[in-house]
DNA sequence: CGATATCATGAAAGCGCTTTCATAACGACA
DNA sequence: TGTCGTTATGAAAGCGCTTTCATGATATCG
């Protein structure tokens, strides 16, 4: 009969418990904790109240088994520790949980297969949504993923019902990007492209072409570098670049992480950035504000792209159609770049 | 009656479903699942057919509310994004994984509130056990914690049954750190510390002195500048540093993250690296060796880190009594550093 | 060779919740 | 006042699995 004030944690108090200790049936305890009925405003107050007094908490387990929602949404990255998607992580964390969900994460590994394995082990999990952060899943498979549960996915464009694509303008960013370097009179800039596998690879350089020739200046392939979007490939690729002896005054690299690499090799090889060569990166990572010189590049909002991505699931789970979209790619100027 | 080589991955098969199509009882297929007791070869054989032939997969949930394991393991991280814990993230993932278990991930924001709520959540959701990823949780909670389930946790050294602690040697790191500087000639090492709440912090600090005394150079408090963590609170470190008109020829960070900061700053004033100054970080970031110059720093492995918890944790599922220990620390000698 | 210990197996009772389905209780209408 | 639609509520049947507990079969012993 002590009355604390809040109730200790304790672990095994179930619904039934409540039930009885209310005066109703478990039925309708249930039908209190998730809505799904009216009930006397009387009842829902002598549960409400025991709930508080018996410190319940529902088991999610049982509840999802009983054919509940588990109130958790499978989130299937590529690497767990990406610089660039870690910040997308946080921001379905952060609105997830907001909403009382609870996130599953599994990783892909850029590979097919394996995304598979992780939607499976989701499901089994009995996930009430899934998010795909890009990946390299088919858009079939996809689609028919979103037949049996919502789906998000970024990185693409596709329509269907139950499924929501967020694609970034990777072919804007990367124009504006070129176009950035083309004012301050640069005019042979050389391109560091990233995988070709992925279909951001491929919109960056043809952003990067659309911009050379809007401004007239000749495309040379010559100036084109394979990479493979991280540092080390970065780097070979502008050693590659200056052994060629093929004369340049900018690098626009495909992301961030190449440019660092780039940046690193022109250091080592005697260059300075911005005095010698310019540089534009792309993703706007955490390190780029505080690498040295301060990287300029196209913010690409992981945050934001990983909130609006749980925003629009959660939308989908309420039966609504998400009409989310992702800002627009934004030139952000640091002093990696300056006039020639 | 169409033999197709492998079963198509059809949702709701049940384990009675397999019972059924072998001849034998729901119990005896749960045995042989789990391996709870001896069954014959003959029986054996027959449910694995059925296995593979029905592609039955056991429902998780319906196992775990049945009092069975869940197969899955909470992680608490203090942030999704960290540089750091995110490679930890990928080592535990990676054994976990391969030991047919699933990671939980969950945040706590360096506070010990929401790590509590993370736990709950992660207990609520039946996981086997739980890693702790350093953290503000108070060890007794930890240790009454790892009374009920197992429990590894790093950045400590305390002793409990059912509990591991990963501690690294954050002492010898710094000590480590200071002493190649020493070696280097500097007698003005300046200190940037981490956030003294921080154990780790707290350690680093006094390895540095450790050195110094060690080497017979005075301990001055205004070359010990006060950190974060990191990349800002480096900027503002070295500024502040700098303003001071101390006079100083290195500089150690307590984390990587401030180090980029201090460079940065560095950088501003036109003060080169390692030119004018040297500069020593802590943790080796994926970022480290690309950054310019490339940083020398101490290597605390988070791969390892992230691999040894995990390692820990599936020997105390197992019942067996954990020996796993971090590697000593190491000094990593890129090109931020030099002889005065 | 009968009695007892050993063993593989099945029947059935849950785990904690959701959800029909059925049933009082109530008001409304003729 | 009697009948019929509404409503709020409860009883009970699972969800798919694990785990006693009981049982018949087999092996072991004096």
């Amino acid at each position: 009969m002590k009355s604390s004030k809040s109730a200790r944690p304790s672990s095994k108090v179930t619904l039934g418990m409540v039930a009885e200790a209310s005066g109703v049936s478990p039925s309708t305890v249930s039908r209190i904790l998730n809505g799904t009925a009216v009930v006397s405003q009387e009842k829902k107050d002598a549960v409400d109240r025991a709930i508080a007094e018996l410190g319940f908490v529902p088991n999610p387990i049982a509840r999802v088994l009983a054919g509940g929602r588990s109130l958790s949404v499978g989130v299937v990255t590529q690497a767990i520790d990406s610089p660039y998607y870690g910040v997308a992580l946080r921001g379905i964390e952060e609105v997830l949980d907001a909403a009382g969900f609870v996130p599953l994460f599994a990783s892909g590994h850029w590979n097919a297969k394996e995304e598979q394995r992780c939607i499976d082990t989701l499901r089994s999990r009995r996930v009430d949504g899934i998010i795909v952060l890009t990946g390299r899943l088919s858009d079939e498979s996809l689609r028919k993923l979103a037949k049996e549960l919502p789906v998000v996915v970024t990185g693409r464009s596709l329509k269907a019902p139950s499924l929501h694509a967020l694609n970034f303008n990777d072919f804007e960013g990367a124009r504006l990007a070129t176009h950035h370097l083309l004012s301050l009179g640069h005019r042979k800039i050389a391109f560091i492209a990233g995988d070709p596998v992925h279909p951001d690879a491929q919109e960056r350089l043809r952003g990067y072409r659309a911009a050379l020739e809007a401004a007239g200046v000749k495309y040379k392939p010559a100036l084109v570098l394979p990479g493979l979007f991280h540092e080390d490939s970065g780097v070979m690729a502008a050693e590659r670049l200056i052994d060629s002896r093929e004369p340049f005054t900018a690098i626009f690299a495909a992301n961030d992480q190449m440019a660092f690499g780039a940046s690193l090799a022109l250091y080592r090889r005697g260059l300075r950035v911005p005095e010698d060569v310019s540089i534009v990166g792309f993703d706007d990572l955490a390190g780029a504000a505080h690498c040295i010189p301060p990287l300029t590049t196209i913010h690409q909002a992981g945050l934001e792209l990983g909130r609006c991505a749980a925003q629009a699931l959660l939308e989908l789970l309420a039966d609504k159609t998400p009409t989310t979209q992702l800002p627009e790619p934004r030139l952000i100027i640091r002093s990696s770049t300056r006039a020639v």
